[in-house]
This record gives structure tokens, C-alpha cells and sequence, in this order.
DNA sequence: GGTATCAATGCGACAGCGTATCATGTCCAA
DNA sequence: TTGGACATGATACGCTGTCGCATTGATACC
């Protein structure tokens, strides 16, 4: 990890929180972390995982519904999601030429854009199969 | 209003709400618009928003902090936003290029896509000239 | 118009997610 | 090794939204 790098330092908490996100499969909520972490207080856990969005090591994954789960991210660049409402699965993706169309809209309503979010709800492949 | 229409009742605090967000000129938060109505209760702020939002009457809002507003949706339509980060204005655009970007990302995952979202933050053009 | 019915309301308690406070603990540069 | 800034943990708090339930009131039907 890169915490050293940027000013923050590299305590057991935030430690034990990055191995357990490493170790999740799935997004997760925060009350989850923070049952896999008892020794750790809910408010660090809290402010970690703000600190790692700031790093882009975790992203905030907005849900349909308006709940939130947070997820590793794998790319740790700028990307969209695509969010299965059966299984509750989050795929990342880029994709430049949304992005432009993104960038065109703004541009003609003269619009500064600073950044944008694009999420898809559906249901990923495997759970189609499912059906 | 097109409530009967629906099955739903049109009832005084269903009136009192559809007119306080008609005379709204910018996005509100429940507690604006509850402090408005100070006969109606909180809850039933609520259920009428809910149930506006079912009618895409009115469409939420989803801020860049993770806050919420909610604002009269003016096409009924399905849209995007572009959100003033510094006067917290909301503009409705539509973009059949984005969506069908969308839709091919989707695609191309094998994701059965039931819908999206896609919200612009930045500032708006009023916004920079006030520099 | 009168009336029965069932949705809608209002109130208060509650739940979920996140932050503020503040005393205490601990990392790390010198 | 040590000092001081930064991080932690516990708890209280705040905000957004929902639930349960007794009461009210809009509509359909006569």
C-alpha cells in the first residue's frame, strides 16, 4: 500500500481494515467490515474507508435502491459500474466513448464539468443463466 | 394532476405538497419542503415524494457528497442531470447517444440492463461567469 | 345527499448510515 | 529516545427515511 507515500500513516488499524477488504468477495457495507474487525472502532472503520476513496483503493458503489456499498477497485481509475440486482455483484468497466458523450453533453450546455457517475443496474450473466 | 388516474387518492396534504414543490425554483431537500408545510406531517412529506417519484412527477436527485435533493422533473421523462457543484442548480438533459452508449457497454457484458443512471457534476454556465 | 369502506394521515418511535467530540494511545522524524 | 502531531475508540449526536397504529377523510355506491 501506498499510504506511507502520501502523508498517512501506516497504523494496525487501517492495516487489518485493507487485508479484510482484500479478503472480501463481494461489496460489502460498512456494518459488515466493521463485524469482521471487532477490535476496531466503527468510527475508523468509517474514516479509513473514507481515506481509501480519497486514494481510489475503494469506491463508493451507489445502489438502486439508494443504499450504498463500497468495493475494492480493481482498476483504480476512473469507471463505471455495472450493478446485478439479483446477486448484488458490481463489474467494473471504462469506456472512452462514453466518457465522450458525457463530455459532449456538457460542452453544449456549457457546462464545467468536474466529474460524473454512471451506474447500470440489471442482472449480470450468471443470474440470467439462472433463471 | 393525474393522481385519480391512478387509483391514488387526491387529498389535501397530496395537494398542499404538489404545490409547494410547483412554487419550488431549486432542488429540496425533504426538511426544506417539510418546513414549508408545517400542517403536514414529516411522513407523509415522505409518502407523497415516494409516491411522486413513482409517477415521475418528481425525480431524486443523488449529490456528489452522497447527499440527496429532489426536484420537479420537467419532461417525465427518462433523463440525466448536470448538477451545480457551487449554486446547487439541476438541469435536465436527455441524450439518446448516452443511453445507447450505455446500452452497448451493457451489451457487450452480457448484462440484462433494467435501467441507469448518470449524473454531471460541475459548474454551470452562470456559475463560471460569476468568477 | 347519505353512508360504508379502505386508503391516507399524523404522530412518535425507531432504524441505518455517517460524523463530531474528546480523552487516550501510538507512529515516526529528529 | 522522545515529543508532538496524528490516529484511535467510545459515545453521543444528526440526518434521512420507515414503521405501527389509531384516527380521518375521499370515493363509490346507493
Amino acid at each position: 500500500m501506498r499510504l506511507e507515500d502520501t502523508g498517512y500513516r501506516l497504523t494496525a488499524p487501517r492495516r487489518a481494515v485493507i487485508e479484510a477488504i482484500a479478503g472480501a468477495s463481494r461489496p460489502f457495507t460498512i456494518e459488515e467490515l466493521s463485524e469482521r474487525l471487532p477490535n476496531i472502532g466503527r468510527a475508523t472503520v468509517f474514516r479509513t474507508i473514507k481515506l481509501l476513496q480519497e486514494l481510489d483503493i475503494v469506491c463508493r458503489v451507489p445502489l438502486e435502491d439508494g443504499g450504498v456499498r463500497y468495493e475494492r477497485s480493481r482498476s483504480g481509475r476512473h469507471h463505471h459500474h455495472l450493478i446485478c440486482s439479483e446477486c448484488g455483484s458490481v463489474t467494473e468497466f471504462s469506456d472512452p466513448s462514453l466518457d465522450a458523450a458525457i463530455e459532449q453533453n456538457a460542452t453544449t450546455a456549457s457546462f464545467e464539468l468536474d466529474g460524473h457517475s454512471a451506474e447500470l443496474y440489471g442482472r449480470c450473466a450468471p443470474c440470467q443463466a439462472t433463471t
